[in-house]
DNA sequence: GTACGTAGTACCCAAAAGGATACTGTAAAA
DNA sequence: TTTTACAGTATCCTTTTGGGTACTACGTAC
């Protein structure tokens, strides 16, 4: 039988941008997916790159990466233990939206120890962030 | 005093994409933010829009996306009451974050009655959004 | 023989998010 | 006279999420 998507679709409006979101979810996908963007890395490479993240956390949003399809897990039977962390060709095809998340977060978001604040550039003394490069 | 953005971005790398998925968090904000995308909408025309959600969260999340400053409300002073939900300017940022949320869950998420599924175009029987359409 | 690095689990707890249900007040329509 | 639409609140409850701490096994370095 044929998969009747389109109708699907049509009956839940604006599902694949919810249905995206949901894969994106939880605290630490983002960050997790923006580093391993930028390469394969191994669980305590991971794990130095993001500090405030508990092993049990990292451990968890990993796996359901992994469920996901998004990340591979390969274990190489070594002792010490060495398991390594990649983006998968699917993983892959997040670029473009990994990426319009932060060319936004960097325009927009003012991040500070104090929490988040959000506003247009033209509102405050700030330039967005291409002109602070320059 | 200057803000020193760019120091605090490179402490927390990854932050961008994870301060703009903050702002998109909550069960409900993607759907609506993609309705309200396409112009302003009173409470309960949204309401009709996302059957699923209830009354109450459906203001919770409005509160919140009225808080951060991408949506507006309006209060007009008559009864019935009539409340309008708009895209404020900085909400109109958004745009371009939303449609490749969009773009990426019409290719690549099969959204069922059953549940959500990934697969990447080449995997199953199934072809890309854009050749659905053609 | 003690400590370190590796990649985790197991167990428990607190906080946040989400949801069901019932209620408000006014005016117009049936 | 009862019902409907409007835009919510209030209260309570369940589920999900996130976090803290301790523990494992193995081999190597000190």
């Amino acid at each position: 039988m044929s998969l009747p998507r389109a109708k699907l679709i049509k009956n839940f409006p604006g599902c694949p941008v919810e249905a995206t979101l949901t894969y994106l979810d939880g605290k630490w996908k983002g960050v997790i997916l923006f580093h391993l963007m930028q390469g394969t890395l191994r669980f305590n490479e991971l794990r130095r790159k993001l500090p405030a993240v508990t092993q049990r956390m990292l451990t968890k949003q990993l796996r359901e990466l992994e469920e996901s399809g998004l990340v591979s897990r390969t274990v190489y039977p070594v002792v010490p233990p060495r398991v390594e962390y990649a983006m998968t060709p699917l993983g892959m095809t997040l670029k473009p939206v990994i990426q319009a998340l932060a060319a936004w977060g960097d325009d927009y978001v003012f991040c500070s120890p104090e929490g988040r604040e959000l506003r247009l550039a033209s509102d405050g003394l700030r330039a967005p962030a291409a002109a602070l490069e320059a």
